[in-house]
DNA sequence: TATTGTTATACTCTATAACTATA
DNA sequence: TATAGTTATAGAGTATAACAATA
């Protein structure tokens, strides 16, 4: 047995932190931040049933969630709204407004990625998507033999 | 050209969401957190020429380090004297009972690990590790390309 | 004056517990 | 009672600006 290398988990919390910083950055140049950016995202994409459903695509509990859409819509991005048939659930919409930060924001994302990529060949990002997809699910809650 | 796939900061982003998680929930069984986890670690391997220095190694600013620190100190886990020939440098040292804390973050930072790595073979993580580095690379400040 | 670190303060993201509105 | 979402509150991690101690 080969002596243990660097750990992974450390590696990737450390290129996270780099790297994700770099990406805040690049969004806040945009007027923006990672959650809204999700957000925008998640709602731009659609297919949610309920807002709890946009929260756990974006990775965060209803609370949480809550708080970025109270911002959004005081910056009028948002409207939120009840469904006539089941007035418990709120539907959410991106105003024109919205959609615009939306653009601005994908741009600079785009940009960031441009960037992050560079001299990276396709093989090579679909297997860091790869490794990083097979990371992620050796963590994941169910994961009985850990 | 082919369509752009799915943007690889996104992607890292959440994988270092869910990983990151599960890897604070790890040390956090174990009565730690990451960033404890990092300054143990950091005042173990040494080499570090004063608390900036150290700050560095675990990516935050000074006071960021100070306030951890604090909390390291208080636990009774760090001792801070001046150095004698230069009393503005503080030598920040683990007590005994800091490095019985290393140790068993230790180990449950490498059964993490050792989780996070399941079903990956030393030629998948030493790509991984090449890839992630070069992640890093391309977004750091200096980048002239960007 | 320059350097090392701390104090004071505040912000962002996140969460849990308790609550309201609706069904 | 159960479900969707909000309010109230709190905590962790981080940062900038101003400060103190030392050189």
């Amino acid at each position: 047995m080969r002596p243990t290398q660097a750990p992974i988990g450390l590696l990737l919390a450390q290129t996270a932190k780099t790297v994700g910083r770099a990406f805040d950055d690049a969004l806040a140049a945009a007027g923006g931040s990672l959650p809204e950016w999700l957000i925008l995202l998640g709602l731009t994409r659609g297919g949610h049933d309920s807002q709890s459903d946009l929260a756990a695509t974006v990775g965060v509990q209803g609370p949480t969630l809550t708080h970025h859409l109270n911002g959004l819509e005081k910056a009028g991005l948002v409207t939120r709204t009840r469904l006539p048939d089941n007035r418990r659930v709120h539907q959410v919409a991106l105003t024109e407004a919205g959609r615009a930060k939306f653009h601005r924001l994908r741009q600079a994302a785009m940009a960031y990625d441009a960037r992050l990529r560079q001299g990276l060949v396709e093989d090579e990002l679909d297997m860091l998507r790869s490794l990083l997809g097979r990371l992620a699910a050796n963590v994941e809650k169910d994961g009985r033999e850990g």
